[in-house]
DNA sequence: CGCCGTCATTGATCCAGATCAACGCCGGAC
DNA sequence: GTCCGGCGTTGATCTGGATCAATGACGGCG
C-alpha cells in the first residue's frame, strides 16, 4: 500500500490510469458530483475505450451491466421494430450518460456515429460509490429529469408537428447543443447521417432531403455541405419549431 | 407542544390529518421510501385535495412550486402547441408521481380526466425531506428512469407505427396498468375520451374510432361500451403492438 | 318525458409525406 | 486515373391517415 498523499496516484489495470481528473467531459457531466479530493475513487472504476464509427456500445436486450459516460464524439440510442422500422431516441454527445435503467436489461441500443471516446463503469460499483456521494445520486437524478423534459418535447414533435417544424426543431436543437464552426452558434456540423436525422423525426430520407431544400431556397439556412448547416433566420425557424411558423 | 410518543399524531390545518398511515396509494407511490415510523413526517407536508373532472392541476410554463401524488382516478398531461394541436405524453394513475423537473417552471400541463385525489408537496419541503431519506430519492430516481423507458417506448410508437399497432400497443399497455371490470385483465375501463387517446397516439378521433371498429369486426376485441374494452385475442394483438401482426 | 349538448361512429374526399425510381457526387481502393 | 459503393438529391406516383361532413347514441336537466 501506498502511503496516503493530498492526491493519490492510482494505477488501474484497465488504462484509465489519472484519466478523470483530467478528464475534459467531467464538467459536462455527472462526475462533477465526485470532489476533486476524490476524483481518483472515480478513476479507479472507470475503464476508458474508444468505439470506430458504427461500432455497438449497448445492445438493446442484453443485461445491463454498465453505465457509460461520453467523453467525445456522438452516440446514436435508437429502438428497432423486427422489421426493421428504427427510431432513434436521441443523440448523446461529450458529458452525456447513458444506461439509466430499473430493469436489468438495457432498453434501447447505442451506436457510434463518428469515433467515440467513452467511460464505462460496472453498475455494481456505480451503486457502491452512489451510497458514498449523494450529490452525485441529486445529478443523475437531474440528468433524468431533464432527459424526461426532453423526451416529452420529441413525443409533442413526433406526434404533432409537420415536417417542416420538425426539421425546423431538430436544427435550432443543433444549434444550441451542437458542434460549432468559426466560433458561431450559427454554423455547425451535424455528424449524424441524413437516415439518422430521418429515423430520428420519424421522417424518411426523402424527406429530411427535401425539407432542407426548401428550407434553403427559402433563405432559412445555407448548406455549405452536405454535414454543414448555416442559420441564416434564426428568429424565424425557432418560431417555425414552435408550431407559429 | 405535546409529549413525544412512539407515533405522534399530527394536526394539520390542510386537512391531510394521519393520510398517509392509511392511504391505499402509498404502497403504489414513491411515499413507500418513508418508513412507517416517520409517516407523520411526510403527512405533515402533504396537503390532500379532490379534482373534478376537467380541472387543470399543473399548468405548462407556471412556477413549478409544488409536487403531486395521485391517489385516486386518472390525470392526462400534456403540452400543446400555440394554435392548439395536442400531445398527451402521458396518463398518471394511483400512486403516479408528478412534478419531477430541474427547471422551475412545469413543462407540460396535467388535468384530471375524472374525479382526482392527490396529494401536493411544496417542492422546498421535499427537497428538505429527501436529505433525510436517500432511499426516497433513490426511488425517484427509479420512478424517472421507468418513465425514460416508457418516453422511448412512446417515441418507437409515434416515429415508426401504424394506427393499428399505436392502437394495439395502447390497448395492451391498458390492460397490463388499467382499471379492471370482472377481476380480469381481459376486461377493462378507458377512463380517457377518444379525443384524449388519439391525442396520446399522435392520431385523430376519427382514425382511433375506424380503428376500434376494425379491431373489433377482426375479433381481436370486444367493446361492451365506449368506454369498455374487451381484449379477445391478447397474443395477436401483442404481436400486432410490437410490430409483427 | 323530450330537449340538447357532447361524444362516438361512419362515409366521402383530400393531401402530406411515403414509396418507388433515377441520377449525381464524392471519397477510398488499387 | 477509374472503378465502385455509399450517401444525398430530385422527380413521379401512391396511400395511410387527415379532413370535412353527417348521423347516431347517450346522459343530464328542465
Amino acid at each position: 500500500m501506498l502511503a496516503p498523499s493530498t492526491r493519490p496516484v492510482v494505477l488501474d489495470p484497465h488504462g484509465a490510469g489519472n484519466a478523470c481528473a483530467h478528464c475534459d467531459a467531467r464538467s459536462h457531466s455527472v462526475c462533477n458530483a465526485v470532489p476533486d479530493s476524490d476524483i481518483a475513487r472515480l478513476a479507479a472504476i472507470a475503464t476508458v475505450s474508444h468505439a470506430q464509427p458504427g461500432t455497438t456500445l449497448i445492445q438493446e436486450g442484453d443485461p445491463a451491466t454498465h453505465f457509460f459516460n461520453i467523453s467525445a464524439g456522438t452516440v446514436r440510442m435508437y429502438k428497432l421494430l423486427p422489421d426493421g422500422r428504427r427510431q432513434i431516441t436521441g443523440f448523446a454527445g461529450m458529458g452525456h450518460f447513458l444506461g439509466l435503467a430499473v430493469s436489468d436489461t438495457y432498453a434501447f441500443s447505442a451506436e457510434a456515429i463518428d469515433t467515440v471516446r467513452y467511460c464505462r463503469f460496472s453498475r455494481a460499483r456505480v451503486r457502491t460509490l452512489l451510497d458514498d456521494y449523494p450529490a452525485m445520486e441529486k445529478r443523475l437524478l437531474e440528468v433524468a429529469s431533464t432527459e424526461l423534459v426532453a423526451a416529452q418535447d420529441q413525443m409533442l414533435l413526433l406526434g404533432r408537428k409537420t415536417a417542416r417544424e420538425r426539421l425546423a426543431s431538430f436544427l435550432m436543437t443543433q444549434s444550441r447543443q451542437g458542434v460549432f464552426c468559426h466560433g458561431t452558434r450559427a454554423q455547425f456540423v451535424l455528424p449524424m447521417s441524413r437516415g439518422d436525422i430521418a429515423d430520428y423525426l420519424g421522417l424518411t430520407i426523402e424527406t429530411v432531403s427535401r425539407t432542407f431544400t426548401k428550407l434553403r431556397s427559402e433563405g432559412f439556412i445555407d448548406i455549405p455541405s452536405a454535414t454543414e448547416i448555416t442559420i441564416r433566420a434564426p428568429v424565424a425557424l425557432e418560431g417555425m419549431a414552435t408550431g407559429m411558423g
